[in-house]
DNA sequence: TAATAATTGCACTTCTATTGCATTTTATTT
DNA sequence: AAATAAAATGCAATAGAAGTGCAATTATTA
């Protein structure tokens, strides 16, 4: 059964606003990884910084996972439901088109098992694949 | 046996000068990757315009790579001898750390293979773990 | 040496990320 | 319900990295 979004946010300890519930859902129907930018044009009448803050937020409660594709733009997906951002368990691999720009994240794609020499201790990992994308290798 | 700095600029045809000399012998005495900021402030007498594209120029020719490490800064680093940047033989993994901040290579760490869905075509991977290095978690 | 091409230095510009503070909204307590 | 406290939002401004255009310099070639 689908919880709501209020139910999501609260099982966080998020405050329940308008804004909140507005960018969540449209965090919820794209399919690709969005820019701050991208957010701001969505809502114009919302502030820069409202956005940027509850993207952060949203961030630090483990809702949206930030990805660093190497486009030097920050760019944010939600989570999977029962994500934890856990290393072992819930990383999966994000994929940059070159063409269209677009990253997407590859749920179905964990990252496989990573060694680290003696002494390092992982805690996170971010693995970015670039290339082509499937609507643009057609 | 050892090329000098000036042969492998050649071979690279990249025209040899007295800054990316130097630039090269302070990318090759280090250990860790290397922001822009790092290489301007052992060069203080040289502009920044000129070291940025110093490192562009290295990047382009294959002679240092680009590491995004999540920080938001570009680093870069040495490519190893050999290196021609191919995504089956030379790609390695980074390491971040949080507690010192330093990104080091980890040259002998390839990366596995990665499989990407039907339609989808790779041509990098920029794969980065963070977590605590050797040095910082004794 | 003259002509040509690449490199370097300077001054700006653009864009993302981030912070401080006042104001508004939401939650809590009396 | 009113008063109080706490958090969220909006505005303004700043910091910092990245990148560009152009003039001056240096190196290469004819």
């Amino acid at each position: 059964m689908m919880n709501t979004i209020e139910e999501i946010l609260e099982s966080k300890n998020i405050r329940v606003t308008a804004m909140r519930l507005l960018i969540y859902k449209f965090l919820a129907e794209k399919e690709i990884a969005v820019t701050l930018s991208d957010v701001e044009n969505a809502f114009e009448k919302a502030d820069r910084t409202t956005l940027y803050r509850t993207l952060k937020t949203f961030e630090e409660k483990d809702i949206v996972h930030q990805i660093d594709d190497g486009t030097g733009i920050t760019k944010y997906a939600l989570c999977e439901p029962g994500c934890n951002c856990d290393i072992n368990t819930d990383l999966h691999l994000h994929f940059h088109c070159n063409n269209c720009n677009e990253t997407i994240c590859l749920t179905d794609h964990k990252i496989p098992q990573i060694k680290v020499p003696k002494g390092f201790v992982s805690e996170n990992i971010n693995l970015v694949v670039k290339g082509i994308c499937d609507k643009c290798s057609l």
